[in-house]
DNA sequence: ATGATATATTCTTATACAAGACCTAAAGAA
DNA sequence: TTCTTTAGGTCTTGTATAAGAATATATCAT
């Protein structure tokens, strides 16, 4: 049945690749069941066993999870399971902190020399900034503001105000699946703009994270800038 | 041949554990090639598509190299392969930073509460404690003190001065290889001493990094803290 | 409701062959 | 003789397939 042309290729990448095509353009959808190992091998004219290699090598990847007796199924949320897996604040005690909108600007501008240049855009090209203040029992821990390709996410600036968690929504509402966050941390002094935001005072250490994050195809999609307040809290990695 | 009892579960399950065992034990050392899935099929008396399965496992892991017509090795090095995987510290454009050792100082005493409970030892415990600043282009960059079990590292106050990446160190000298890390990430006001280590004034926002590092079969195996000054240099993570 | 049964799914194990790396010895050129 | 090349053989991992076991779920009789 469906096209795996490019020879060369082994079978089981072949079909990989083909399914891989599928869940990227929408045609299976977060949660959806894939075809079972012998209808895919059925479709693709191989054998069960090679099937299965190519679902094992996508559940590898994140893409999938499986379950004996049950089936396969496009992974409803990002790899780790997480919904906070791209959000690492935490408590002293390593608890996930879940901090409070309190304030949020969304202005369609055109975009800067570096954000294009990251975003891939052309000069100018029209993005989202989403500027934002959260807090944590009533004091405010952090400013971030998260660029967009405007093309990617229309209408955004009408779901005002979005949720906590901004990654679900690309996903849910826009087919954009963030898979990987490259993230650059210094210590810096908070400037008057940034004191102001987080309402301390001009110098106080600020940890400030910058974040390019990527989709399923490798695009950047976002770039963020995040300033954290780490008194009380610490951002929160794992290296392996 | 050789034992694997432990019923129930799967034969290549069984076999990936025998195998990782006497990689654990120091009797397949780093760089040191595996038997071949044949060889190792007739060992424990199963195909060689069982023994591939194992091997397999082990190279996703990251345990063990495969390559094709060649064989099975030991990793020599972490995952990721990189010699610095763990050291994340990178110039503007995104370069790898290589400080230079400027001291070091190796004691060896009681372990303190935290050290002992994080460490996984007896209340006041022997530790090392290695206290290092480092520099790039002649100015300080970084502070960072870690905290070893002693019995691990029989002799290790003997070896300073100690090479700059230290899990290699550990690796080959005392068989102990780190696959991860949990890291905490503070921007903090440089105390009296701190500012005094890294020549700066007193109030300056530094970078803390308090690292558990851990290796293969999960136990910590040291705790580290790092302070890093990050004007003109980043510590870079990739979450995915 | 409960338990047996059927069915659909992934998981385990085994086998055969293909492809890559490497060594060695024979053949040929200088 | 000495060196280089080439061909073949052998050891390695990679690819593809098939048959049966284990697991989950629905169906149906009791």
């Amino acid at each position: 049945m469906s096209s795996l042309s490019e020879q060369a290729l082994p079978l089981y990448q072949r079909v990989h690749d083909a399914v891989m095509a599928r869940i990227v353009s929408g045609d299976l959808t977060p949660g959806a069941m894939l075809p079972s190992e012998f209808d895919l091998a059925a479709q693709y004219s191989v054998s069960q066993g090679t099937a299965r290699k190519a679902l094992n090598k996508l559940e590898q990847s994140g893409l999938v999870e499986r379950h004996q007796g049950k089936g396969t199924f496009v992974a409803t949320t990002t790899p780790e399971t997480s919904l906070f897996h791209f959000f690492r604040l935490r408590h002293q005690d390593e608890s996930q902190a879940i901090p409070q909108p309190f304030s949020e600007t969304i202005r369609r501008r055109a975009a800067n020399a570096k954000e294009a240049q990251v975003l891939g855009l052309e000069a100018r090209g029209a993005v989202f900034e989403i500027a934002r203040v959260r807090c944590i029992k009533k004091t405010k821990v952090c400013y971030e503001t998260s660029v967009l390709n405007a093309d990617l996410f229309p209408g955004l600036k009408e779901r005002s105000p979005l949720p906590n968690a901004l990654y679900p929504l690309y996903q849910r509402s826009y087919g954009v699946t963030i898979v990987r966050a490259d993230e650059q941390l210094r210590a810096i002094e908070a400037t008057s703009s940034i004191a102001n935001m987080l309402a301390v005072s001009e110098g106080t250490p600020v940890l400030e994270v910058e974040r390019r994050a990527f989709d399923i195809v490798g695009r950047v999609v976002e770039l963020r800038y995040s300033f954290y307040l780490t008194s009380q809290l610490h951002y929160s990695v794992s290296l392996r």
